[in-house]
DNA sequence: TTTAGCACTCTCAACCTTTAAGTGCTAGCA
DNA sequence: TGCTAGCACTTAAAGGTTGAGAGTGCTAAA
């Protein structure tokens, strides 16, 4: 059911001053805050027609409304519909760029701090697997006490991994230009699906080297297993400030959980920005996006809030933020 | 001014007793919870001189009494006397010892981590500085696109750093044998501070390496000033439910000021473990120990909580946690 | 030095009252 | 049919009162 041009006036208005204000929506704040030229007894109409259709709730009989979760989710709605830039500092999210030098997780931490500090919310970057990431270079160096440091080169930041295996250094020459040769310009997920392939098809040239490159292998996968989660707590000792105790506590708690997280940033639909808002099944809302580079999804970005948030802000905060990362070419 | 037996053990027990169920103390659980065989009335003229003497204090004319931050001080002097292993679990230490493959930087969040979970109260690690690292082994790498990879195994853990420089393979090559036969053994403060008169005296020797171990230099100098902080937030969802929200919102905003908890985390005297209490001047208490590795000291631990927080637990749990380490040899 | 006894103080919870805000409803109007 | 004015009704919030209960300080006696 569609809404009238004046419910949706009213509604988003309502959400946005609660957002704002945290106090119940009257039909006197709806006269003084909007441009309608109507009586407060016709808003009043309006008001509980809002309410019967499930947007709005009283507390108690005679004390305002406030949005229900579908009240929210259709502002939210409306408001992805034209979502537009923001003041996020787009100079940050260059220099990131430009630093690519660092390592993966230094650029993760470092995209959860610009959105962390651009929203004043909780931020939380998720590197759910490797495979997507493109290989750009490798290097096997052996280190003292039989160990060997490996240093991926990718589209997106250098990772590294630590073998516990004994290789000399020719072994490890061997090793970076197989490597180098078969599966440059290819993905993790490539490499780690085909090596064996590839070995089988040139089973006479193995040599040494190849015991190192089944550890490396051994080591991607579990690494890929792994998820890489990076946490900020931007504007939590503010949650307690804005919000009641209670909804502070729910998200508190959320952000100690890593499980949870992984859950919650996972992405359900191919859609850019993703909005969940809280309710009784969840709690806590989220306004989640897809990191992407070269086309090929690499991590998730969700920002973690109360009900009460401010959606508007953050959407189009992160908007800024992914489309600098997805225009970004893994050079 | 000492305390009598009696008093001490009031004193102690009151403290105890507050931190467990966070209600006032009188005369009357007092003596149910002692041994002590004398009347309630007894105890109250004892509970008076404590109050006079500033270690407890009323929160009204009839309602028990709480501790002071003196008290508090108190209490935790006598504690740290005494202090005694706990049931942090060891296994977790020893298998951080045996992963020193890791970076410096996995190695301080384990730390952390193993800290914040054995005591369910946030706890912060500070690396401020690199000076007392002892330095292991060097390898240089040049990279793709006029980058160098500096890997610096020390005795606890390795660290990288990125160079913007172009080098040859044989340069860094050079580079790595120099600061290898040089420096090998000594710490990282010893390089920084060293390598201009080892260069003096060896004018005719230098060559293009040198500039690779210039640039490596700077970039040590620029981040031996940077501070590695690693915070883990642990039970601070549960701070909500166990404190004032004044109290707990005072312990999040440190947790969320980089610049104090770098302040916090300096270390006063020479001791072992420092326990500050929260008072009107500090917004929260705080138990620290130094972590030390050959005799030297390479960073500070702490955990960040509530003036009524378990100092007992909190403090067994970091001794035993920095013996560990402490007597671990960085082989 | 310790104890028993007692008057005193103060919080807390329950209860009531008043006030002001905001509503729903109804009847009348365009 | 939609809008409006008016009015009775509801409710939370604030303020005040009360009684009960807990715990104290003080005093006099052991």
């Amino acid at each position: 059911m569609e809404l009238s041009d004046r419910k949706q006036k009213i509604l988003c208005m309502a959400v946005e001053e609660y957002i704002r204000e945290c106090s119940p929506i009257t039909s006197g704040s709806v006269k003084d805050l909007t441009s309608l030229n109507c009586s407060t007894a016709t808003l009043r109409n309006e008001l509980n027609a809002l309410e019967a259709m499930g947007y709005l709730k009283q507390l108690h009989t005679s004390g305002g409304r406030v949005p229900t979760a579908q009240g929210y989710r259709y502002y939210v709605e409306k408001l992805l519909e034209k979502a537009n830039g923001s003041d996020v500092e787009l100079d940050k999210v260059k220099s990131l760029i430009s630093s690519r030098t660092s390592s993966l997780t230094e650029i993760v931490s470092e995209i959860a701090k610009i959105v962390g500090e651009a929203t004043s919310y909780p931020t939380v970057v998720l590197v759910d697997g490797y495979e997507n990431l493109v290989l750009k270079e490798f290097k096997l160096i052996p280190l003292l006490q039989d160990k060997v440091m490996v240093l991926i080169g990718t589209n997106a930041g250098y990772i590294y991994q630590n073998l516990e295996i004994k290789a000399t250094e020719q072994e490890c020459v061997d090793a970076t230009n197989y490597l180098t040769k078969h599966f440059s310009g290819e993905t993790i997920g490539f490499m780690v699906d085909n090596i064996a392939e590839y070995q089988d098809g040139m089973s006479g040239e193995i040599s040494a080297f190849q015991m190192v490159v089944n550890s490396l292998i051994e080591g991607l996968k579990k690494l890929n297993k792994q998820k890489l989660l990076n946490v900020r707590r931007e504007g939590s000792a503010k949650l307690l400030s804005d919000q009641s105790v209670d909804d502070a506590k729910k998200v508190l708690s959320v952000l100690e959980d890593e499980d949870e997280l992984s859950n919650i940033l996972t992405l359900e639909g191919k859609g850019d920005i993703e909005v969940t808002v809280a309710d009784e099944d969840s709690s806590c809302s989220v306004v989640k996006a897809p990191i992407r580079l070269d086309g090929r999804q690499l991590a998730s970005i969700g920002v973690i809030g109360p009900q009460r948030m401010d959606y508007a802000g953050i959407a189009s905060a992160l908007k800024v933020v992914i489309d600098s990362l997805n225009d970004l070419k893994g050079e």
